[in-house]
RNA sequence: GGCCCGUUCGUCUAGGGGUUAGGACGCAUCCCUUUCACGGAUGAAACACGGGUUCGAUUCCCGUACGGGCUACCA
């Protein structure tokens, strides 16, 4: 049997990088086993749907390189999948599982239900409660039936028998077992006549023929209920099986990862930039500040999942040979954004110059820069080892596209005076005349006019790297001067002069 | 409060009844380099606590503490 794994977000607003990681760990399972994964959205909550978040989780995916077989904007034989164009499918089942006496109707309004939780301390509806209330247990069916018929508002309840032991055999935490009677008579379809998640996911998982559940923590405790509900339906033996992942934590301080801590500690928490309505509802996201997806994945895989051993970097092919459930961690993973900018660095060293430069085109065309490829190339080639993020090439390395903006004070107080100015009136006549233009050949006639003065090469070479690029942090100064050219580094020590006599 | 899950360096983690408890990020020092980085080397840094089981527990069991999740007609 083809292993069928799904991810199924809610299109609530931007795809939390938890989601992602969840999406593909979801990926990497059904790839590994040469099953299928879909894309299933979940927008059962009308009051919560987000336009335009339906189209971020796709091309996130798309970016992140995890694409679904099938889903919403993917095709695929098993849909929709998307849950609003199901809502018949459920309000079928819901009724279904009434009449095989697994569910009820029940029509408390959320306002009383929420004054007994006012009133009782730890107040729920549960086999306990049910029969104080008011539902098709208490008014008897045929009463129940004609309410509905005169058109009052009605949810379907999950009817769970106490006295019973439920095992889940999760994959990451072994046997978790839960108490029936501990279990609450759980909404499974709305008075909108929408599914809750329980009752949709149960559904629609059997019906796409879903095999493996891999899905966050925080649904564990429900999980008891969805095997009440394959039960009820009949559809044990073709149970998914299920495995929880822990949660992705904030960095310092206590719980799970928000969207808030992007702005907090100024980093990004979402796969791309999401524009909301407010400025606070706004994120940028990993793509938009600079990262490379291949980075981003090799980050969130390791973020509890190792397969063991001392590596760190993987590429997708090998993430997807080396994955196993079993190496899943159990433990909420803290979200380290050093060693995410580490992968980073790593990834944009190990990409081609020619690739390096395509990426940095769309940075330098926004600045209005040079976008000559082969002069990109150039300069991703002598600034690949001091970035971390892609639009670092156009900002920390703005002076090879434009004059320097500021020059750095300390190293001209340490190392300038007077006497200096006749040598480098004569280096911009060196520089502007020297052929070939060449690094070796610079560096070596330089260091021989420095010497023939009487100068040592640390009291003119930190000077003219000044004069070059503004600071003493940057590629070796001679392979800059040839990248910048002939005539632009004679003109750039002589602004140097200009600037200093001014 | 109730239910469920978890706990190895600051962080991500490997490991597993007997190990000098390994790697990576970050940090520190040094080397390379007339800059910065990259690279290399070295270092500081961990099995939450208490009971068992055992010849021996960081590893297995039970408690405690701490952390987290769930407890909606949200997902």
């Amino acid at each position: 049997m083809t292993p069928r794994l799904r991810f199924a977000p809610s299109p609530t607003g931007a795809l939390h990088i938890g989601g992602v990681r969840t999406a593909l760990y979801n990926y990497l399972f059904a790839r590994k086993h040469n099953g299928v994964f879909l894309l299933r959205i979940e927008d059962t909550d009308q009051g919560r749907y987000v336009p335009g978040a339906e189209d971020y989780i796709i091309e996130s995916l798309k970016w992140a390189g995890i694409v679904p077989d099938e889903g919403v904007g993917f095709g695929g034989n098993e849909g929709p999948y998307r849950q609003s164009d199901r809502k018949e499918i459920y309000h079928k089942f819901a009724h279904e599982l009434v009449e095989r006496g697994h569910a009820y109707y029940a029509f408390d309004t959320p306002d009383e239900l929420e004054q007994r939780r006012q009133a009782e301390d730890n107040f729920t509806c549960n086999h306990l409660t049910r029969g104080t209330l008011t539902n098709s247990l208490t008014l008897g069916m045929d009463d129940a039936r004609s309410w509905i018929e005169e058109g009052r508002p009605y949810v379907v309840r999950l009817k769970v028998e106490p006295g019973r032991e439920i095992k889940i055999n999760d994959l990451v935490r072994g046997e978790v077992t839960f108490q029936s009677g501990e279990l609450d008579d759980k909404v499974l379809l709305k008075a909108d006549g929408m599914p809750t998640y329980h009752l949709a996911n149960v559904v629609d998982d059997h019906l796409m023929r879903i095999t493996h559940v891999i899905r966050g923590e925080e649904w564990l405790p429900s999980t008891a209920h969805h095997v009440l509900l394959y039960e009820g339906f009949g559809w044990s033996d073709t149970m998914p099986v299920f495995s929880h992942l822990p949660l992705i934590l904030k960095p310092v301080g206590s719980g799970k990862l928000s969207k808030r801590d992007g702005a907090k500690f100024g980093m990004p928490v979402f796969p791309l930039s999401w524009k909301g309505e407010t400025s606070e509802d706004s994120f940028e996201g990993f793509r938009e500040a600079g990262f490379l997806p291949e980075a981003m994945i090799n980050f969130l895989a390791l973020l509890g999942w190792h397969p063991g051993g001392d590596r760190e970097l993987f590429t997708l092919d090998e993430l997807i040979s080396e994955f196993s459930i079993e190496h899943i961690g159990k433990s909420g993973a803290r979200f380290d954004f050093e060693k995410a900018k580490w992968f980073n660095q790593k990834y944009i060293q190990s990409l081609p110059t020619d690739v390096l430069a395509s990426l940095i085109l769309p940075h330098a065309e926004k600045k209005g820069y040079n976008t000559d490829m082969a002069y990109l190339g150039q300069v991703a080639s002598l600034m690949r080892e001091r970035v971390t993020f892609i639009p670092d090439f156009v900002e920390a390395g703005y002076y090879f596209f434009e004059p320097v903006k500021s020059y750095d004070q300390e190293t001209i107080a340490k190392k300038w005076n007077e006497n200096l100015i006749p040598f480098f009136n004569n280096l911009t006549e060196f520089f502007s005349n020297f052929e070939p233009f060449e690094a070796s050949q610079l560096e070596e006639q330089v260091k021989g006019l420095i010497q023939t003065a009487g100068y040592k090469p640390g009291d003119i070479l930190p000077l003219l790297r000044i004069a070059f690029v503004g600071t003493m942090k940057g590629p070796a100064v001679f392979d800059t001067v040839v990248a910048l050219g002939r005539e632009e580094s004679a003109a750039r020590i002589r602004r140097f002069l200009e600037h200093i006599s001014s």
